[in-house]
DNA sequence: AGGTACTGTGGGAGCGCTCCCACAAGTGAT
DNA sequence: ATCACTTGTGGGAGCGCTCCCACAGTACCT
């Protein structure tokens, strides 16, 4: 049955030239076969498709990679250390969107670490190297050099967060303005009128947003905006802390915050407590990102959700588009193209 | 500088041949010097490194995969859904220990997913059409196809528990008999003389091995093994709990339990409370695993640790050699490779 | 002087595909 | 009957490497 211990080549993989031949037809009919070319005569399709399963005939993606110049492969690029990623639901969620998308396709995900220098070398190596189709871009810092090293490699690229309004790459948020505008909405109708903001970290777009829509929210309300009741924090826990003693000594008399993350949340709850304020009772807390933090706090926070796997899920899309945008079939569509989707209000018994 | 509107062929990548001219060898030579053979003189391999900095060159994987017949990239397959991947912390130890014996590599790791019916049929096509050079297993079940399906096509492969005490695959796996003896030495050190043992799934060859551990521990400290005092668990909570149910039934005077996992531990506890004992005055406790769950239970569970980090280092290093031997260099060394790493019991207040 | 061995090197052949040109055969308008 | 398409098909060329054979050059024995 095997070949007496040859060395390895030709184990007996069937190659497209085996399969024309069985089939009776030429090679370039086969390729056209497999690739699902509308080119080919119902008969002439049967036959080959016939003589694939009998042969057990699998592509060589080596062969069509180096021909067609593609891999059939994108990456997941998490600029962040392994821990993170583990540990933050933000990532298995937006995993879960992205293998849903891929799931009908051929296309493979591959998942690469760009948290130390070090890997972000073997990053960059691995991207001058063409060994992916596209990227998945997500959590990028404002200065991160990435997005401009891909636009460098023309390979087509899709983030989670635009780097700001006028973002170059296409892009996939969730609407941080609406959802800010939600929270704060929602602590004006439970009878709130001091309402603070503990913002994100502001060099992030989504931070500055979450900001707008705050504003926004408390002025068409009629409310006057007091710069004093907000105050800059960085989406930790930390943070959230100083930010909160901040406030408490400006604004003793606040009834609500709205923090930009559900960390930054818990921060200025254990000062809140400290302080001898009760939750909900003297001061309402509504956090962000809807992670197992809201739900476990004591009491479990409101916070604002985003469809986070739904996102992973566009992303994909939209990168898979324009990976078919770049092959030499190619009727370019080429708008830029900047998504945006709907935030959800969980409401919970902090406020 | 960039080439007007063209198709996208040619975008100006160097190949080999034209590092070649321009460092004035043959292509042959330059291949040799990417590839670090020992058989070019200093100057020409001077000459050539510097025509590949100056033009930037970066290999073509397709092509030399097509070439040598190899992908330089091992696939870690994950038997589970990825729910489980994310919040377990086996499989980010894991994970750590691989990257760190892949990082002065060449070699790629992909992540594969195999929980679902749909996902494994993916995984066999992704096998049969040979994407990677070598797979790595991890908690695999005993009635897996997937490892003969390996040896089928000659993919080495490299699992993380033996499924039994002759596993043909290289494997690699923590002591379950030494852990489970030093859990129970542990408890007959402290004085306890009625020691119980929840199985862990004893199709699961791992789980054996610490019931011969309990025994053996038991003997040779002179104890008599009461058969009634093991009780068949699954690993699962449910599974601690029915067991200790069971167990309290039967043996109402047990002074300590020895469970096959922390999250049986955790079951155990329950019911251990729910009936009054309390833990570790009436009854010790140890688990197995030292996962979250064992720092943060209420006490702190006394549990075995396995130095989950450290098996997937060996078990990358172990599949590069054997990825490494099959090459057509191959001084063949294919002596059976088993390897058994310690574990160490780290003791809390449980016990 | 011839033989033998090694070292370093060039380049042909070929890996298994895709792309595309060429062309046969059919279809309908002129 | 001629031309102009369309549809389906075969197969050459070429993607960028690795492998290996051939061979020049040098060194060291007989």
């Amino acid at each position: 049955m095997a070949s007496h211990g040859v060395r390895g080549r030709s184990g007996g993989r069937p190659t497209l030239e085996e399969v024309a031949a069985r089939a009776g037809v030429g090679r370039g009919t086969v390729s056209r076969v497999i690739n699902g070319s509308p080119r080919v005569s119902e008969a002439t399709r049967a036959a080959v498709e016939a003589a694939v399963a009998e042969l057990g005939y699998v592509p060589n993606t080596a062969a069509r990679a180096l021909a067609a110049n593609r891999t059939d492969a994108i990456a997941l690029v998490v600029p962040e250390p392994e821990t993170r990623f583990f540990t933050e639901p933000y990532f298995s969620d937006m995993l879960r969107g992205v293998g849903a998308a891929l799931s009908d396709t051929e296309m493979q995900l591959l998942l690469i670490f760009a948290g130390s220098d070090r890997e972000r070398q073997r990053l960059a190596q691995y991207l001058a190297a063409h060994r992916v189709d596209g990227v998945l871009l997500v959590s990028v810092h404002a200065d991160d050099p990435l997005p401009d090293m891909l636009s460098q490699l023309e390979i087509p690229a899709v983030i989670s967060g635009p780097r700001s309004a006028d973002e170059t790459l296409t892009s996939v948020d969730s609407d941080n303005y609406g959802g800010a505008r939600q929270a704060v909405e929602h602590l004006i109708g439970r009878g709130r009128r001091t309402i603070a903001h503990i913002t994100g970290r502001l060099d992030v777009y989504g931070a500055q947003r979450r900001v707008d829509g705050y504003r926004d929210a408390l002025r068409e309300a009629g409310h006057e905006v007091d710069e004093l009741l907000i105050e800059p924090g960085d989406f930790s826990e930390g943070g959230g802390r100083r930010a909160m003693e901040a406030l408490l000594e400006r604004r003793p008399g606040l009834d609500a915050v709205f923090a930009a993350s559900d960390v930054t949340a818990a921060g200025a709850r254990q000062v809140l407590r400290e302080a001898g304020r009760r939750i909900p009772d003297d001061v309402a807390l509504v956090g962000y990102d809807d992670s197992a933090i809201a739900r476990h706090m004591e009491p479990p926070l409101t916070s604002v959700r985003q469809p986070i796997e739904e996102m992973g899920r566009a992303m994909t899309d939209l990168l898979l588009r324009e990976v078919a945008d770049r092959r030499p079939s190619a009727t370019r569509e080429l708008e830029r193209r900047q998504m945006v989707l709907a935030t959800e209000l969980v409401e919970r018994a902090s406020s």
